[in-house]
DNA sequence: CGGGACTTTGACACCTCTCAACTCTCGTGG
DNA sequence: CCACGAGAGTTGAGAGGTGTCAAAGTCCCG
């Protein structure tokens, strides 16, 4: 999950990665909130599709600033490696499901054809999306990411209320302050002015209401 | 092309991507500098494969801003569509010989098991570097990157001096400053500052030498 | 009820951007 | 051969957005 212009994401595939056949070897998987699915440095054996829950793959500096470089959601593949081993950190932040892939299916497109074919178009996918995230880390504001990023997770994850849209963020301030390269103190001021501004609604901690969308769309994108 | 830990490139794959076979209708072709490759919007037929000079990819933002997402340096894969079309623009920098590749080979790897396992390692190894870019978006001060970005350059297309490291720099001061997410006064304060600490010794507008690369190293890590 | 983690809020500093002027390079034409 | 202009690069001054640090508030759970 990135946040690009929400638009994008209605061109995804959303279906099962892996038909009926068993193309490769596939199977599921539970993981349990706070689990690690795998981390920088492991062997990468697998590739996952998540079903449900969410994921947060996260990479560290040597000086200990961290970087989230994706939240998994429902739909998305994770665990594309690095050569032979994974570069980054997977965890759950609430417990999930994933279909496991065996990475052979990565190396040989004669054997699973059809598994290597979404395999490619996923990767294409997540380019696609990446190459869209370079432009909110690089040319938005603090309001300009925070906009977007509710408006995505709008778009993917959030259920009407008549004209509406409510929708849980089950990571903490902190995750969603290094998806977007923030400190987690802008966040939580970003929360507070739109609050303000009745542009979105908060009575959780971590559930939010989209009360005006017109106008988180036009903050997404100011000049 | 991205600005990642010099380590990463020594696994990339140099050789040739298509190899000597007709797998999937390959061919050549030149493009000269200032040209186009592809623009944004532009039906993706293709992928391409730099074998020489530079291409540098970009988007434009709806107010104008501009994002380079990256160079593109012979070995490096250029024009992964999104859809059935590209979302960015590719000029090239350089004048520059591509191999063309339909992207048939992309939809159906029964045909092309080939070429379609050499895209699928290529668009893996983008996402890699791509994720590496990220931290550098994200986390490093205007220092950091800059020093990051000299260190890649000098281990993908420098040439040794001796204990230095030599190599040309065809883009101009604002296509770096757009790839690293900073203004181009930056770039050229910091140009200056590491020239005054000996760091790099400019003697050409478009050719460096890295002088202390030890020093480079740290400063591109530094806390 | 207490402790701890997370969040919110405020004050302040500073890094980087913006704006502006100047310099340098290079090609053109008198 | 020199003057000129255009474009790119450099340098400086000032402003502002965002990070850092610190303290207070909130929530959850034992």
């Amino acid at each position: 999950m990135y946040v690009t212009n929400p638009t994008d994401f209605r061109q995804t595939e959303r279906t099962a990665f892996l038909g009926g056949a068993a193309a490769g070897g596939e199977s599921s998987r539970t993981i349990a909130a706070g689990a690690f699915l795998f981390r920088e440095g492991d062997s990468a054996q697998f590739v996952f599709e998540v079903q449900t829950g969410v994921l947060r793959l996260t990479r560290v500096l040597a000086n200990g600033r961290r970087q989230v470089i994706a939240f998994g959601y429902p739909g998305d593949i994770v665990g594309f490696p690095d050569g032979d081993v994974h570069h980054a950190d997977c965890d759950a932040i609430t417990a999930a499901q994933v279909v496991v892939h065996q990475t052979a299916a990565l190396k040989d497109a004669r054997r699973f054809p059809e598994a290597h074919q979404k395999l490619l178009g996923a990767a294409i996918r997540e380019i696609s999306a990446m190459q869209d995230h370079f432009m909110t880390l690089g040319q938005k504001t603090v309001t300009e990411k925070m906009a977007s990023f509710l408006l995505v997770l709008g778009d993917r994850v959030g259920t009407r209320l008549g004209e509406y849209t409510e929708f849980n963020l089950p990571m903490c301030r902190s995750d969603i302050a290094d998806f977007l390269c923030i400190s987690p103190e802008t966040v939580s001021r970003t929360f507070t002015q739109f609050r303000r501004r009745n542009i979105i609604f908060v009575d959780q901690i971590n559930r939010v209401v989209l009360l005006d969308r017109a106008q988180l769309l036009e903050l997404s994108e100011q000049d």
